[in-house]
DNA sequence: AAGGTGACGCCTA
DNA sequence: GTAGGCGCCACCT
């Protein structure tokens, strides 16, 4: 499996698309679910490179950092707050941090499957 | 070719 | 509970 590649992307998706409504689970467990427990930024890119016409749709808006934090994507930016409003549109309950953080409760929405409760197109 | 960056995570003060 | 440092590796300058 190499990181760049589609294969990699689509395994990535394959699983996001997994994640139940009004559920939430991090970078780093996508990362440990296809294989490659100690590349969770490369997840961030492929969600990056994601176009808006994917279809099926992958539900990006569920994915979030290892503490719960929605991550910021630089300040001019306003993906962390369109993250925010998908997933409150969902019924998750997203609260504000000290310094301004978005955050979710991943003790009551995380999803943290097992290898072998999933399905990873390239695999499967 | 070389160095900096990033939709991150873990370990240590 | 908070902050800072380091590891990670494809991509961009």
């Amino acid at each position: 499996m190499v990181l760049d590649s589609a294969e990699f992307h689509s395994a990535v998706y394959s699983v996001v698309r997994q994640i139940p409504v009004q559920k939430v689970t991090t970078y780093g467990h996508i990362a440990k679910l296809v294989g490659m427990p100690n590349h969770s930024r490369h997840v961030g890119q492929a969600l990056k490179y994601l176009s808006p016409d994917t279809n099926p749709p992958v539900p990006w808006q569920r994915v979030v950092s290892s503490t719960g934090a929605i991550s910021s994507r630089g300040p001019g930016t306003d993906g962390a707050q369109r993250q925010r409003e998908a997933l409150e549109a969902e019924g998750v309950e997203v609260r504000i941090g000290r310094t301004g953080e978005l955050l979710v409760d991943l003790k009551e929405d995380g999803w943290f499957p097992s290898p072998s409760e999933i399905q990873i197109e390239n695999e499967g």
